[in-house]
DNA sequence: GTATGGATGGACT
DNA sequence: GTCCATCCATACT
């Protein structure tokens, strides 16, 4: 068993996370714990966008929708997709308008809890995609704006694991740009990487 | 003012 | 594999 590490020693890591470059941050954040109210897991799939990135929100500039991008790093930016569907990224990078969008997760905290608000059983299907971790976690525009690193949210960094990266899932524009970042093997990805 | 299409998920064939 | 539910920022007229 690890000695949970202190909380200054988390602060230091999630400073340093924030304010990487996007892709960086992006596959850095493979094996963090992310919760809400308690409610989470590790996170094991994740996509970096950027201010230069055409597949990205914040290519055309700040707006209403995209304004929390432009803030400071550490926050989250909840928006909806497809009409239906909330993602959550988490804002971090060396420069505006970047951003890290957290994919799936495997479950680890209020199983139950996760399991009643999805109508789902399967663990590997409870928060393999970025609108079923936010319903999982409850996660609405709500939350849009909030820090990452205070209550209800809560992300602790993880032991290092095997990371693949591959291309981004849904996007037209600049597809084969390969900012997706995984943990290799997993079961709890919304999609397999393509096998290289 | 209207048109369009997207960083999706689930139901269905 | 295909289809569709249904919101909102943006790019037009």
């Amino acid at each position: 068993m690890i000695a949970p590490i202190s909380r200054r020693q988390t602060q230091r890591r999630q400073v340093e996370l924030f304010s990487s470059p996007s892709d960086a941050a992006a596959r850095a954040l493979i094996g963090w714990t992310l919760s809400v109210d308690g409610v989470g897991g590790r996170i094991v799939e994740t996509e970096a966008y950027h201010r230069a990135d055409p597949a990205s929100h914040s290519f055309a500039g700040p707006t209403r929708r995209n304004a929390v991008m432009f803030g400071a790093v550490g926050h989250v930016y909840v928006y909806r997709s497809y009409g239906l569907h909330w993602c959550l990224n988490l804002v971090c990078g060396d420069g505006p308008g970047s951003a890290v969008l957290i994919r799936a997760l495997e479950p680890t905290l209020g199983l139950d809890l996760m399991s009643a608000r999805r109508g789902v059983d399967d663990l590997s299907r409870l928060c393999s995609g970025p609108g079923k971790l936010c319903q999982a976690l409850t996660v609405t525009q709500a939350h849009n704006g909030l820090r990452i690193d205070a209550p209800p949210f809560a992300l602790e960094p993880g032991a290092d694991v095997q990371v693949v990266a591959g291309p981004r899932i849904g996007i037209s524009k600049a597809v084969e740009t390969p900012w997706r970042f995984g943990e290799a093997g997993s079961p709890f990805l919304s999609r397999p990487f393509p096998t290289t």
